[in-house]
DNA sequence: ACGTACTTGTAACAACTGTTACAGATTGTT
DNA sequence: AACAATCTGTAACAGTTGTTACAAGTACGT
């Protein structure tokens, strides 16, 4: 079967597999194609098994109690996915996975996980790393979470997105889809940003983004 | 040496070790206790050492960019503090650790940490699930702020607290420790906290609250 | 090129939250 | 018991955000 980059997957990268066919038939995993905005993972469900994306993107979101969405990010391929919630105590989906275009989609057994992590060392680093990072990136979502303005907020990821530089950078989300991952309403997140527009702070061309004043935009986070 | 209850730490325990304090000579942990109030690890430090409570408590916070504090969670011993964060990339601690009372913590390099992990597949597997539950701990943290009003958080965070009953139950924390857990300012939490009481649909004395009226509080996260 | 679905801009108003300030209550300490 | 430190209640006002609604713009497929 041909299918996608595995061996660049950040946990299951490196592993020093000379025959990539006999190891994933030795994985006793399956491998599975979803096509576009279908939901493949909802919230409540039980995790006992690894997801490797290898073709495509996702989303994932969580649902409040009030039925809102929340995006948490999109998840490009190849990457493990919600591979931080398979060693918990409580172990169901706290988020939902739909695909955002035709994906592709290996599924290893938690028992084979374990396999690996006892024989392989080098998968148990990229394991831990892996989570690691994600762990380091939920601190952040929560950090700009924590923002009390919209302003705020939006200040806080082009700093963070822009890195520094001057340039024009694109952002791959739509006003609506921005709103989303601020936690706030599409037309409060619109006026904010006009407004940052209007004050020369910001320019923006459809999805391309550019900071014209760096310290205005400091500013904002105070 | 005498020190703190290792052994039923989520991460330590359950590892069949017959001599705790052999075992621990051989690990080439350092042991320390500090006093109260004090800070002992800064966001943004390196972070290149597992770090276990083993006696009294401590708080941890984010810093954001305008100098508010926002607490993520208090931890009581035996528990490891930031393990998530050890095997990162980036290695620096994204929050402050404040001890809340004297404490004592036993620190253990990465590199003894890595080698624990390959010969110990009990720790291997605390470790994972300790994480795991870590994530789903922040996750669920990342609920809570997306919801936009104050009383659908406090309705959330009392739903989660109850967890069903209609029993009074503590909360201990004051309310200006509240506020900084739900991101808001501390009188617009007082105020929300007290038309909540005054509406009947809970009832708090000093630390103590009670839920008189479950679809009411749930109605709030609509 | 046409239509459909999605995206953006904007307005008016209601609702909510932050800020600042101060007085009174509670707690822990000496 | 007295003191200091912390915590709580509350008020007025400004500032920010949500809601709803609608028109106009853009992207995409056939």
């Amino acid at each position: 079967m041909k299918h996608g980059d595995f061996q660049s997957c950040p946990v299951c990268g490196n592993l020093n597999i000379l025959d990539e066919e006999a190891f994933l038939d030795d994985l006793k995993c399956t491998i599975r194609a979803y096509p576009k905005n279908q939901l493949i993972i909802r919230q409540g469900e039980i995790c006992d098994a690894l997801y490797i994306l290898t073709v495509g993107s996702v989303k994932t979101e969580i649902i409040t109690e009030n039925g809102n969405l929340v995006s948490i990010e999109t998840i490009e391929a190849p990457r493990p996915l919600v591979s931080e919630f398979l060693f918990s105590d409580n172990n169901h989906f706290p988020v939902n996975v739909t695909t955002l275009e035709e994906v592709e989609i290996i599924k290893i057994p938690k028992s084979e996980i374990m396999r690996l992590m006892m024989s392989n060392p080098h998968f148990m680093q990229n394991y831990l790393t892996h989570n690691a990072n994600r762990t380091q990136f939920l601190t952040n979502r929560l950090q700009l979470l924590s923002i009390k303005t919209i302003k705020g907020k939006l200040a806080h990821y082009l700093l963070e997105q822009a890195q520094g530089s001057l340039k024009p950078f694109v952002i791959n989300k739509s006003q609506g889809e921005l709103a989303k991952f601020f936690a706030v309403a599409r037309p409060s997140f619109a006026r904010s940003l006009s407004e940052m527009i209007h004050d020369g702070i910001i320019r923006v061309t459809r999805r391309e983004y550019q900071i014209l004043n760096f310290d205005k935009l400091k500013e904002l986070l105070v």
